[in-house]
DNA sequence: TACTTATTGAAAACGATTTTCAATTTCAAT
DNA sequence: ATTGAAATTGAAAATCGTTTTCAATAAGTA
């Protein structure tokens, strides 16, 4: 299980391994799209009814610092969260069901140093990201 | 001056043109990095003392519906807003000093066509944006 | 099993944004 | 210029998402 990875990096890290922390983990990893805090908070509770709103934060918190999950930037809010793929990813995301696929995007090189060279600016990092519509969503 | 076609901008979609509209415009137009929504209403008021962080709230809404200003997404927080450039741009932000220098990336065309055969999704939309560090900040 | 300490959930605090409201200002019609 | 209707204002209150505080609990080591 890929969950287990996740423990093993929480504890590996100094972390103990909690019902809150399980019942998080196991929430993001089960979803193809990004969850907001409430929205893990709503579904992890189904299945450890006794978690806290502030554990979910406490943990999305850590898992970020891990390089698990990573924050999602969308037109309508940029607080979800979605697991990390392995690698450096770029998303697609379905603007109806929010389903999020990734894939490589390193043919940008040619042009990010076309700009670094007009621009004069030393790039060190970009963001790409696609909106569109999922095959079942059209 | 730009000052103007804004101006003429909210009059011509029924907008009164008030001196809190004013002070706000003026301060995004003469800015060249993205500004908070307080960092706006401390530059401002520099102008126009009476101003409330309310209207500098209300008039950065109606000037995002217009498309005079875009949001500008960071690491470090999505409150930010700047001028838009006219038509399709991307942004190369310093990481240091905030500068924006806007270019054309599509040369994308290629890359998107080929994720949307390879996903099934139809693809509307995209956003690029490449962080570094300017000339001067080097 | 006992003990140390991280982790917990609830409540309070906080910061950013939005809403409410009475007073003011804009601007079109005189 | 003057008037008057309606949009706009700033201040205060309300709201929302997130963080901090704290005493009680649970995890994991000895």
């Amino acid at each position: 299980m890929m969950t287990d990875t996740w423990l093993n990096q929480l504890k590996e890290n100094g972390y103990r391994l909690t019902e809150a922390r399980r019942a998080v983990i196991d929430t993001i990893q089960n979803s193809i799209r990004a969850l907001t805090p409430v929205e893990v908070f709503d579904l992890a509770r189904k299945k450890y009814s006794a978690l806290g709103l502030v554990s979910v934060y406490r943990t999305l918190e850590k898992l970020e610092q891990l390089h698990l999950i990573q924050r999602v930037h969308q037109p309508q809010g940029c607080q979800a969260f979605i697991a990390e793929s392995g690698g450096h990813e770029h998303m697609l995301l379905c603007q109806n069901c929010g389903r999020v696929i990734f894939f490589e995007g390193d043919d940008l090189d040619a042009l990010i140093s076309s700009i670094s060279k007009k621009t004069g600016y030393k790039i060190h990092e970009h963001w790409l990201q696609l909106f569109g519509l999922c095959q079942s969503c059209q």
